[in-house]
DNA sequence: GACGGCATTATTACATGCAAAATTTGCCGT
DNA sequence: ACGGCAAATTTTGCATGTAATAATGCCGTC
């Protein structure tokens, strides 16, 4: 019925797939109001309700559906107002990452990040948005591990979840805005100036939020994916038994 | 074995309690280095392994279990610095919800805290710890309800599971540090102040800091529970089928 | 003697079935 | 006609069984 499961073979476990499906479903409004049964979710998602259960729990600690106990499953919904709170604190603790990261150092991480980038601009000139997408993640990726406080990187992946992934995608194609905020990341780290990276790291963020917020409706959801960016290689269905 | 389900009738699903359990375990070190396998966590449990491996999962989400595809289930070791890293966060989150919260100028918010306030130093003064922790939670969580930042909420909750649930009721033991927090943001309330709410409740934070720290062992992990605050009622094993 | 391929075992992940709990419905009494 | 109680149905949550997947060790060959 939804389409998830969305590469040839399943890359993860149908749990995680479900969670992601269900996560972005939710964030786009699909399931504004409605009571979320396992048993129904699971049929909808072609699965047994296990894996739509651990979805649904992981969800909850997630913080998109409420699970108030004795009314059921709900989604969430989200405000402006929360979306931009989300990307304060990710601000915040992208910068603090950045600043510890620039503090360790290393010369060779200036090194890294700064092909990175030019990877980046390279890949993005091509034109292939989708592998400039997969870096971007690669370059912040490096940054937070540098920095050696695996619990802040924690709660910044939280704070990520609130946004689906498609829109990260429409992020990537707004390739200026995103390679001027790495330029001066990467410029901090060369000068070894933890400040100057904390700054840009949350300025960088900053202007993601702005850039992020476009596709983001009053109503408090985001906007539903274009159907042409849809999928990559939708592939021959795995055959279930 | 372990002593979950610790109440005379099980409060939440197995699932639940399973995951608490196993976190307080992880926090305290019992599970250091060992691999986690669904199985045998369901056998130390008494369970079978569907809430063994949802336990698992739900604390994958929560960051104290690695997943590291291929290496299987391992628990994760925190360092000094990861807990203040955490409680800075909480600081923060807390600061700023306090500050909205005071900032509605809601007349009746301030009342209530004051109850509370006054409700904690008297049941401390009768030595009822356990309803003074309790009435703790209360506290915080009307202040940050009444913020109307549930995701900053979120977020601020999941700072607090990388403390073990044993370790809270040794800080409401100190009801003379924690009172005098607590004074000082409800008279901030009362005062109508958002920043003085603000710097009040993040000094609370970074003085629970201080007292909880004094239980974090150099090696990663939490003090065990005393023995003799174990548990407040180890009634009769609840009926097995 | 070491390396690669194959078989065997261990482990995970999912589906199904069942039992308990909660919620709703219908019924009876007031 | 309205409120409360009981029965029934829905729904959840757990256990078990089974298939697929990954790990291990063995044997053969080079």
């Amino acid at each position: 019925m939804w389409d998830h499961r969305r590469g040839a073979l399943r890359r993860r476990s149908l749990s995680h797939e479900a969670a992601e499906t269900l996560r972005n479903h939710i964030l786009v409004g699909d399931l504004a109001g409605i009571e979320l049964r396992p048993d129904d979710i699971a049929r909808r998602l072609g699965t047994s309700v296990t894996p739509a259960r651990e979805a649904l729990r992981q969800l909850v600690a997630e913080g998109l559906i409420d699970d108030t106990r004795g009314r059921g499953f709900h989604a969430v919904v989200l405000s402006r107002r929360d979306i931009e709170d989300v990307y304060r604190s990710q601000a915040l603790l992208a910068g603090e990452l950045a600043a510890r990261a620039c503090a360790e150092s290393d010369p060779g991480l200036a090194v890294t990040l700064r092909r990175l980038h030019v990877e980046i601009a390279a890949t993005n000139k091509q034109g292939r948005t989708a592998d400039a997408e997969g870096l971007n993640w690669e370059l912040h990726r490096t940054i937070n591990r540098a920095a050696g406080a695996p619990t802040l990187a924690l709660l910044l992946r939280a704070t990520l979840r609130f946004v689906p992934t498609h829109i990260y995608q429409l992020i990537a194609e707004s390739p200026a805005i995103v390679g001027r905020g790495h330029r001066s990341i990467v410029e901090a780290f060369e000068a070894d100036d933890p400040d100057a990276a904390r700054a840009a790291a949350a300025a960088h963020i900053e202007e993601v939020l702005r850039l992020v917020m476009a596709h983001f409706a009053d109503d408090g959801y985001w906007a539903r994916p274009s159907t042409r960016a849809q999928d990559s290689s939708s592939a021959a269905e795995t055959n279930r038994r």
